[in-house]
DNA sequence: CGAGGGGTTGACGTTGTTCAATGAGCGTGG
DNA sequence: CCACGCTCATTGAACAACGTCAACCCCTCG
């Protein structure tokens, strides 16, 4: 899974002294204007690659850090487990997103984040990022904005299992997934990257795996959705949007000021 | 119903009261070392309080205000509708609560905010905000805190409606409303302020009003806890903390550095 | 070849919803 | 003052949604 589209207007004229933090750009320059010389402020504060296999957590519930990974390539999850020893996973996070930045202002983190499948991260230290947040105070409202876009993932995560019908969850986490993926350039025709198998969906969504073998056939019968080789693929999109209360507006795609 | 904007002319006609925002001091104190001349910094850029009664809205979903509202005294709720008229409740607002603090990255908010007790709250308005953060950029790493630990606790409600069952979820409702109560004073022995009617906690919890009720019954006859008169009552602090798994942790109430 | 991870299905128990009726408390207008 | 309407709490009975337990399948990997 490399870098397929080398796209992004050559900040880097060498790529490989430089990470690609191309798709986390994407996410930036979908709300605001971003200029290539901002982009290599946040490349050369990057000192620290890192890998992770599915399982392995990027960081735990309560580990006292010094630095906020950012996604190259992967995907993986905030989780907490249960005294039970279940786990319920609160949010999704795919390649671009500044996954535990939230760790900057907390410095503990109340949750752990776990790989679901093979993760490239780039590590931005706290002391680089307020470095650089003195000295371009713009980037720290764009930080703050992205982390705020998480609370209202959460928000709407809480209105989903608060409040949906089991199959309109599942079909509201593929389209907020499918829309994330749109736009860090993941997605082709209707199908985008999917490593969650049925437990791990449970886990999202509140449900024992049996309850989502079951929502899932019916999506399937229902010719809305179904699921292949660790991808999704959306038959009907408007039908699944219908049956989610699917509205993108929680997400923040527009453009926006400043 | 007439909208509460300005309805209050404001205890400001006169400039020498200055609003009272101590129980917002005291969650910043609880946290961080902060001065009385931080405090003045804040209290001389409000210049409107307002006041709504119960089911009037301070914010709607979707709507673009100006400004950002701090709950002074009263007793306010996040929330949103879903398509079919329900409401599913994402966070309860206590005095002291920068209540859409949110709105200030984000400029229009995903979801409404909505008044279950009569609220007075004071405005700050974002040009205000930008003009103290550029000042006093400690003052932006403190809001900033704030803002994440809405997200923190965003996460516990995932957790609490996902995970949990029937009665260990009202559990941990009633511990953490306690906790926060706590830190701005508005606890005397085990009791504290609770406006909520059974609906009102169902709307929280993804639960009818006829299933609160039993499960409310059912905490009262374990002597764990009891609701009466718009306040909550709790008899077994330990017994309910074990019931709803509950861990404080995720509130972030420990002194840090900085 | 067997072990192990994932998906699928059936039978059955538990949790939570729906519909409906009843009562207690409280403010309003006659 | 009482009658009335309103909100809120309470309870029962029928029903739907979801969980539990268990079996079985397919595939991959060593």
């Amino acid at each position: 899974m490399k870098n397929g589209d080398g796209a992004v207007p050559a900040a880097h004229a060498n790529p490989n002294h430089r990470p690609n933090i191309e798709k986390f750009v994407a996410n930036i320059r979908r709300r605001y204007e971003f200029t290539p010389s901002e982009t290599l402020l946040i490349q050369d504060r990057i000192t620290e690659i890192a890998s992770f296999t599915p399982g392995e957590f990027l960081v735990r519930e309560g580990e006292k850090i010094g630095y906020c990974s950012l996604i190259l390539e992967g995907f993986a999850a905030r989780c907490k487990e249960t005294r039970g020893g279940d786990r319920q996973i609160m949010e999704l996070q795919i390649p671009g997103d500044f996954v535990d930045l939230h760790s900057y202002p907390l410095e503990v983190l109340d949750h752990g984040i776990c790989a679901l499948a093979h993760c490239t991260i780039a590590k931005l230290y706290h002391k680089d990022i307020t470095m650089l947040i003195e000295e371009h105070p713009r980037l720290a409202r764009i930080l703050w904005f992205s982390t705020m876009v998480d609370a209202s993932i959460h928000r709407e995560w809480i209105m989903n299992i608060g409040s949906r019908s089991g199959s309109a969850r599942i079909a509201h986490l593929l389209c907020e997934l499918y829309c994330r993926y749109e736009v860090v350039g993941l997605t082709q025709d209707r199908r985008f990257p999917f490593p969650l198998n049925q437990t791990q969906i449970g886990e999202c969504l509140g449900f024992t795996q049996v309850h989502v073998n079951r929502l899932l056939r019916d999506l399937r019968e229902s010719k809305l959705l179904s699921l292949h080789d660790r991808q999704a693929e959306i038959h009907d999109w408007d039908g699944l949007c219908d049956l989610a209360d699917f509205d993108s507006a929680y997400l923040y795609l527009e453009k926006r000021e400043a």
